[in-house]
DNA sequence: AATCCAGCCAACCGCTGTGTA
DNA sequence: GTACACAGCGGTTGGCTGGAT
């Protein structure tokens, strides 16, 4: 088949864009929004630029509410931990970062973390998730979705069991909040389109993240790791039988970090429930 | 002062996913 | 079902900058 290029691009500029460029960008882009065609906007503002080049520079540099500057210790320990599950998804991680780029974050953990988490982690493996060995990647993610949604629901559960005064919204929701975001959503169609058989009620976007927090509480608790495990035990037997439910390995740098929550190491309070609920069962909690 | 080199980051390239005719 | 157009994503590149020699 070919496709024809998504434009001329010998008539094409390229390179760095020159702040004159930047305001036609900008002006176009504020008077008629970005809701016509990235191919044709070039030349309806008047640009030298193919259609590409407009929506990276608005997207990465131009657009309202970048957040420009050096990034926080929280922003830092977001991304570790969104990497650790997903690996190199850098727009989802994003999604996690109001006012971060894709672009900036992958620059970001290439030219800092990375180098960083491989002088403390020698062993550290850059772009794969958390190491849960099963060949499906859509299977792959779904036990670590499924698995850190219940990790977190029952973090808050019991925070709220031993602190009656919490509020019920704290940071512990970090999943959660992943969970009722974008990335959530796109793990949530991506098993979709996967047909995978296994029965999958909650959207938990369906409701805000601190009510279904209040009414999760311990029937959850109880019921989900294990319908969990049979879930993902189910997914195996069905997407493919040499795959290893091995679960991860802790002494993996990237389940270290997954586990190291930058609001206070609450992860102990679940060790006593290990068993019931943790989804990395096989974790030698120390 | 000149050169080299490594790090950073904006931008490009190529691929994939999705919608549509 | 197929072909195509387009948006979006992740990997890579290349120019710029600042520090070292």
């Amino acid at each position: 088949m070919g496709r024809s290029p998504c434009c001329d691009k010998d008539e094409m500029k390229k390179g760095v864009w020159s702040k004159e460029e930047d305001e036609i960008l900008i002006d176009y882009i504020t008077k008629n929004g970005t809701h016509g065609t990235w191919h044709s906007l070039p030349k309806l503002a008047g640009l030298l630029r193919c259609g590409k080049s407009c929506r990276l520079r608005w997207i990465n540099y131009l657009r309202p509410n970048i957040k420009r500057g050096p990034f926080t210790p929280e922003e830092e320990s977001t991304i570790i931990q969104v990497h650790a599950m997903l690996g190199n998804k850098w727009a989802a991680i994003a999604a996690q970062l109001p006012g971060r780029t894709d672009n900036e974050i992958k620059n970001f953990w290439n030219t800092h973390l990375r180098k960083r988490l491989l002088t403390t982690h020698p062993s550290f493996t850059c772009s794969d998730p958390v190491n849960i060995k099963c060949e499906s990647p859509s299977t792959r993610h779904m036990v670590q979705w499924e698995s850190a949604r219940v990790e977190a629901e029952a973090r808050l559960s019991m925070e709220s069991h031993l602190n009656p005064s919490s509020t019920g919204k704290t940071d512990c929701d970090f999943f959660l909040r992943v969970w009722n975001s974008e990335v959530g959503e796109s793990f949530r169609k991506g098993k979709a389109r996967d047909n995978q058989r296994v029965a999958y009620e909650s959207a938990p976007s369906q409701t805000s993240s601190s009510n279904k927090f209040e009414s999760c509480s311990a029937v959850t608790m109880q019921v989900e790791p294990y319908r969990v495990r049979a879930d993902a035990e189910e997914m195996m037997a069905d997407s493919d039988s040499s795959c290893n439910y091995a679960m991860v390995d802790s002494s993996d740098p990237a389940v270290k970090l997954l586990l190291d929550f930058p609001f206070g190491n609450d992860i102990e309070f679940i060790h006593g429930y290990k068993d019931n609920f943790s989804p990395f069962a096989e974790i030698k909690f120390d």
